[in-house]
RNA sequence: CGGGGUGUAGCGCAGUCUGGUUAGCGCGCCUGCUUUGGGAGCAGGAUGUCGGAGGUUCGAAUCCUCUCACCCCGACCA
C-alpha cells in the first residue's frame, strides 16, 4: 500500500518520468501508444489517459471535484439520453423539470433521507446579498421537492399512476472524485412515479430496472446483473433499492443504475394522498430511479484498450471515418471525390434506426498515420483508408477499432458491408464483456475463502472478482464484508447458482448467494 | 476531517537546497518550404502577474511569515 502511495506521489509531483515518456514520439511500429498508460501497469492512470486522449472531459480545476464534459464526451451523453428518453416515453413517462434549489426543511421531513444526504449537501445561505430566512440546498436528488408538488397534483385514483422523469444536474459534496465515476456535480435523469398500490409501485421499480438492464446490454454492450441492494446499501428513504451492477475490465464492480421502491415513506412525509375507489384517503406508493454520466465511465472501462477509447457503434457519435491518402493535387482531388461519394452512400445506411454518422478527414498537413491514431483514441468504431492504389483497384482498406488486422474490401457493396461490420462489432463487444464477467465470477463458501479471493493485491493488479457467497441481509454482515474493502453489490434477481445455503458469517440459512466485490 | 504531495508558458517539467545576466527544456501552437499507405522534417516565431499577500535584501521563482487552491491516500457515496 505504502509502495503504491509513494509511486502515485512521485507521478503527481516532481516525477520527470511521465513527462519524459510522453515527449518524444515513439516509433510507429511499436503498436503501443506512448500517451496512454497500459492497463496492466496502472488501471487508474490508464482510465485518466483514455479520457484525456479521447477528448471526453477534463477536471474543472477551478471548481473542486467538478468536471468539464467536452464536446466529444457530451455527444456520447446525448446518445445515451436520446435512447433512454425514447424508452421512458415508450413506458408512458413524461418529462418535467423541478427547481435546483430545495428548501432545507424539505430534506428533514424524511428521517432516513436527511441522515443519508446531510454529509454531502451544498447549501445556499445568501441570496441577493441577504442572509436567507431558510437556506436552500442544491438538489442531491429530488424526491423531496417532487413529493411536495405531487401532493398538490394528486387528488384521486384517477390521477394515478403519475409517471414523471426529469433530466437534470445534481450536486453531492464528495470527498473523493474521479472523472465521470464520481464528481461533485453530475448529470442524470431521475424518474419519479406515484401509484395506488404497493404492488404497482414494486412492478414499476422492477420494470425500470429492466429498462436499464436492456439499455446497458443492447446499447452500451455492457452486461449487468440485476439485483436488490442489501438494507445497509439501499437508498436513504427507500423501502428497497435495486441496481444493475457491471464489471469493469479490472474486475471491479460499478453500480450503473438504481431503481428504488419508496413505499409510502415520501408519501407520508409530504402528505401525498389520493382518494381511492372506496372513497378512502390513502398515501401514494412511489418509486424513483436514475442513471447518470457515470455510465460513460462504465462504458470506458468496459471496452477501451491500451490504444484508447473503444465505443460500441450504437453510442458512437461518429461511426465511420474515412482517411484519404494522396501525394499530388491530382491524386488528392480524385481520392477526395471518391471519399465524399462513399460517405454519402454510407450515410444512407441505418444502424438501429439511426443514419450512419460519417466523417471524411480531409485536414491538410497531417499524415495519414497521425489521423489513424487521432480517431482511434476517440473510439471511432470503423475507419476506411482510401488512396490512389485503392481507387485503381476499386477497393478500400477497412480497420475495425476492436480488431487487430485491417482488411481490404471492394467498393462495390461497401456500405452494406460496413453496416454489417458495425453490427458485428456491437455484438462482439457484448460477447467479450459477457465472457469476462463469467470468467471473473467465482463462488466462495466461507469468509476465509472470500477474503483470500479479494486480497488487496489481486484487485489492484486487475484481478478483481465477483464472488458469489451465501450472506444474510444484515447490517452486521455488510460491515464484516467492508473489512475486506469490498461490499455486497446485490442479491441477484435471477439466481444463476445453487439456491439456498448457509450465511458465511452467521451460519443462518439464506435463500441464495449475493454478489460481493470491490467496487468504484 | 486525518496523512502525504504540488503550485513556474496551453500541457508535462527543470531551476529553489547554495538569492545575482534577458527564467529555461520537451510537447503543443503560429508562419514558410519540403512531405503524406501507421504519430513527418527543416527553418523561423509567439506565449510567463514564477498560486496570492506581506516581509528580509542593493537584488527574491529561490530565504522567512501568513494565506489560497488543486491532486493523491484513508473514512462516506450514483
Amino acid at each position: 500500500m505504502s509502495q503504491s502511495d509513494s509511486d502515485k506521489g512521485k507521478q503527481q509531483g516532481g516525477g520527470a518520468r511521465a513527462g519524459e515518456g510522453r515527449s518524444a514520439g515513439r516509433p510507429a511500429t511499436s503498436g503501443q501508444s506512448d500517451k496512454i498508460t497500459a492497463r496492466t501497469e496502472d488501471f487508474a492512470a490508464w482510465y485518466q489517459d483514455v479520457i484525456r486522449q479521447g477528448d471526453l472531459a477534463e477536471a474543472a480545476e477551478v471548481v473542486k471535484g467538478a468536471m468539464v464534459i467536452k464536446p466529444h464526451g457530451y455527444a456520447i451523453w446525448e446518445k445515451i439520453q436520446a435512447d433512454l428518453d425514447r424508452r421512458f416515453k415508450e413506458t408512458g413517462h413524461k418529462n418535467a423539470y423541478f427547481p435546483l434549489l430545495i428548501p432545507e426543511s424539505f430534506l428533514r421531513r424524511e428521517a432516513e433521507h436527511v441522515e443519508g444526504f446531510s454529509p454531502e449537501l451544498a447549501v445556499v445561505t445568501i441570496g441577493g446579498g441577504k442572509t436567507l430566512e431558510e437556506p436552500y440546498v442544491i438538489r442531491p436528488t429530488s424526491e423531496t421537492i417532487i413529493g411536495h408538488f405531487f401532493a398538490r397534483w394528486i387528488e384521486s385514483w384517477r390521477d394515478l399512476p403519475l409517471l414523471i422523469n426529469q433530466w437534470a444536474n445534481v450536486v453531492r459534496w464528495e470527498l473523493r472524485t474521479r472523472l465521470f465515476l464520481r464528481t461533485t456535480e453530475f448529470l442524470w435523469q431521475e424518474g419519479h412515479t406515484a401509484h395506488a398500490t404497493a404492488e404497482e409501485a414494486r412492478a414499476e421499480t422492477l420494470r425500470m430496472l429492466g429498462v436499464y438492464a436492456d439499455f446497458a446490454e443492447s446499447v452500451m454492450a455492457m452486461p449487468v446483473i440485476q439485483g436488490r441492494k442489501t438494507q445497509a446499501e439501499k437508498f436513504a428513504g427507500a423501502v428497497h433499492s435495486f441496481a444493475i451492477e457491471a464489471m469493469m475490465q479490472n474486475g471491479l464492480a460499478l453500480q450503473a443504475g438504481t431503481s428504488h421502491d419508496l413505499g409510502q415513506n415520501f408519501g407520508k412525509a409530504f402528505n401525498v394522498r389520493f382518494q381511492n375507489k372506496d372513497k378512502e384517503l390513502d398515501y401514494v406508493w412511489q418509486t424513483s430511479w436514475g442513471v447518470s454520466t457515470r455510465l460513460i465511465g462504465g462504458l470506458i472501462m468496459s471496452h477501451s484498450d491500451d490504444q484508447g477509447l473503444v465505443l460500441p457503434p450504437r453510442l458512437a457519435p461518429i461511426h465511420v471515418v474515412i482517411v484519404p491518402i494522396y501525394r499530388s493535387d491530382e491524386e488528392r482531388a480524385a481520392v477526395l471525390e471518391q471519399a465524399q461519394r462513399l460517405a454519402t452512400d454510407l450515410r444512407a445506411q441505418r444502424l438501429a434506426g439511426q443514419a450512419l454518422s460519417v466523417e471524411v478527414d480531409d485536414r491538410e498537413g497531417y499524415k495519414p498515420g497521425f489521423k489513424y491514431f487521432h480517431w482511434e483514441q476517440r473510439g471511432v468504431p470503423l475507419r476506411l483508408e482510401l488512396g490512389p492504389r485503392d481507387l485503381a483497384a476499386g477497393q478500400a482498406v477497412c480497420k475495425r477499432r476492436d480488431a487487430a488486422a485491417k482488411q481490404t474490401l471492394p467498393l462495390a457493396g461497401l456500405p452494406e458491408r460496413v453496416l454489417a461490420e458495425l453490427e458485428a462489432m456491437q455484438r462482439e463487444l457484448l460477447d467479450r464483456a459477457r465472457q469476462r464477467l463469467r470468467e471473473h465470477t467465482v463462488l466462495a463458501n466461507s469468509f476465509e475463502e472470500l477474503a483470500a479471493i479479494l486480497e488487496p493485491a489481486s484487485a489492484e493488479q486487475g484481478g478483481g472478482k465477483f464472488v458469489m457467497v451465501h450472506l444474510k441481509d444484515d447490517a452486521a454482515c455488510d460491515a464484516k464484508i467492508k473489512e475486506l474493502k469490498a461490499s455486497v453489490r446485490c442479491l441477484p434477481l435471477v439466481d444463476a447458482h445453487d439456491g439456498p445455503g448457509k450465511c458465511i458469517i452467521t451460519g443462518e440459512p439464506v435463500a441464495q448467494r449475493a454478489v460481493v466485490a470491490k467496487a468504484y
